[in-house]
DNA sequence: TATTTTCCCGGAAACGATTCCGGGAACGGT
DNA sequence: ACCGTTCCCGGAATCGTTTCCGGGAAAATA
């Protein structure tokens, strides 16, 4: 069915050894004039190279996975086609595989990288995880990993994330000046790293400030639009006063700001809402929200860096990276 | 590095072929207590199988590949998704591989696919295309191809689409119903099938209709949304007179959207905008877009069943599945 | 001319699995 | 006691490639 650098072999009156070293470029060890040759009549054979036997022999793949949770968020479709772009100059193709947001798929897709051989893993953990425990199981297995945006705590991996406390900082610092002083805070969950992140930042800037922290403002949300939406009503029918609220992300808020408007209460006039972390979905809704913008090129940038580090040098010590963002000021706040 | 089947065989006082079988579950040519042995050993040992190998000895990888032009858009992320979870059914893995919307990648990435011998592709083919010519290249390699949502005309592969006919004679007949009668046709490249069939029924629907076709009505847009913004701006300078426009996709209709607000034109009282095909992203901006929405479960069903029987029988012949649409109306018409 | 170096190339062993083939042991039937 | 089955298992080939090792011929040096 397919042509072997054996057929090519022996079409010519060769053998498999020379026409491997022709085709690899083996110029040393080779005649020009034989080069020449195994060239033509690969070509003309339609020759391609089994990628399957070379990374079996080789033990390697020049090919890196990357595996994302999903890919409606546009930052990681926009990170996966930025990573892609870096690690094609620099000579490695990518296999992107999905968890779907769910462990056995995490697992499985996980398998799928590893079984290819690939020389190294950028990934983004799903959220539903319990434990962190698969991840040193992961890490065992030797192949070099860099964890993006969504990172573990304890795990003597490389990662590259944003900076959530400065991000919470200026948000925070943002309704402040706006004159905002009972501000809800809504939790992701806290096996994630930034979530924790967050929370704690959130804490100090209210104490920066001297205002008060009330663990009632604190909401551990799911993060759709629902849960958005849902939070937000039971705060209202509890009677609770608040002036303004920090979503986990953009669809979050939506639904924030659905609850609001639905109860007559205006954004941003009486209920400032903001996000973290929105793509371009928050400039098309109305009120169109304020929120942090993650600089995709320069995780992307980095998360590639360190991966290629770690495959050069498997033995470097982990570093992780941590990339400001900015926040933009929209209609809802 | 990793523990192979030879390792299990050496400590176990074994032969490779009796590991293998036992693992294999050949419980036909293997004792019971043998296998129970090896399959201890292999758990205790971390005995990972290279699918490499497999598959490099079974000349099939039992994984397909899906090749999209970009990942922004949420139908291709949802139907990744969909596929990905009907071929795991049928224990097939997936590769996901991007094109970017540039041939050279997707050139690329096909090349990629083709190198880890997946077993068939489901492909979207990329919108800046001159030419069909590469794609019947690829239709050479003997590698089963089924064609989703853009497909190619004249081309001997199964393929699965969705039934623009009779998308756009829904669309046009709810805004003629309201009353509409000048409708601006904005096409997409007619090298794509999807947008020569829309085409075809925007011609046929007007005469249907007993209303005059007015080819300055027709003009040719790019796919985003500055590309709406421009083509509207430069209708409404020309001064002439229209009271609806059809768009291609979401994006192009948030243009459009954008430049008759900017003109002062009211959307829906003035001029209705209607899109072909939304995402959710048509409900949440203001006004929502009435749109057409594609039945991305069925489309993975149908495609997955498709490559499935293909990978099965290479010599059956192809066949093109047509998958209806409904109409959502919204707030824009 | 004899010896060393250089240049190409072939043979064979890997890589890690599957699978065909055949053979020894145990077992039942005559 | 002999033969035919059945049950397990090992040996070896195979998938397509790379790479180490070594060898023969030509070229360069002594």
């Amino acid at each position: 069915m397919y042509v072997t650098i054996k057929d090519i072999a022996e079409k010519l009156g060769l053998s498999k050894s020379t026409v491997s070293r022709a085709l690899s470029g083996d110029y040393l060890n080779v005649s020009q004039e034989t080069v020449d040759r195994v060239v033509e009549a690969a070509a003309r054979m339609g020759y391609k190279r089994n990628e399957l036997a070379v990374n079996l022999r080789k033990r390697k793949s020049m090919a890196v996975g990357i595996l994302v949770p999903e890919l409606q968020t546009a930052f990681y479709s926009r990170f996966i086609a930025e990573a892609q772009s870096l690690l094609q100059k620099n000579g490695y193709r990518t296999i992107i595989a999905l968890s779907n947001e769910d462990t056995t798929w995490e697992k499985s897709s996980f398998g799928l990288l590893s079984d290819y051989r690939v020389d190294g893993i950028l990934i983004s953990v799903c959220h539903n995880r319990a434990n962190i425990e698969d991840y040193s199981d992961l890490n065992g297995k030797q192949i070099p990993l860099v964890f993006f945006d969504r990172t573990i705590e304890d795990l003597p991996c490389s990662s590259v994330r944003s900076d959530e406390q400065k991000a919470v900082l200026s948000l925070m610092d943002h309704l402040i000046a706006r004159g905002r002083r009972r501000i809800v805070h809504m939790a992701g969950p806290d096996y994630i790293r930034n979530a924790s992140d967050r929370y704690v930042a959130y804490q100090s800037v209210l104490t920066q400030h001297g205002l008060a922290f009330d663990p009632e403002l604190v909401v551990k949300a799911g993060l759709y639009r629902p849960d958005g939406f849902r939070e937000i009503s039971s705060l209202l029918r509890s009677g609770l006063f608040f002036d303004a609220v920090v979503c986990f992300n953009e669809m979050q808020a939506l639904g924030c700001i659905e609850a609001l408007q639905a109860a007559g209460i205006r954004v941003p006039e009486d209920v400032s809402v903001a996000s973290m972390y929105g793509t371009e979905v928050s400039s098309l809704v109305h009120p169109s929200i304020t929120s942090i913008e993650k600089s995709v090129l320069r995780m992307a940038e980095e998360a590639v860096r360190l991966i290629l580090r770690q495959i050069a040098n498997p033995m470097a010590p982990p570093s992780e990276v941590v990339i400001p963002s900015d926040v933009v000021i929209r209609e809802s706040s």
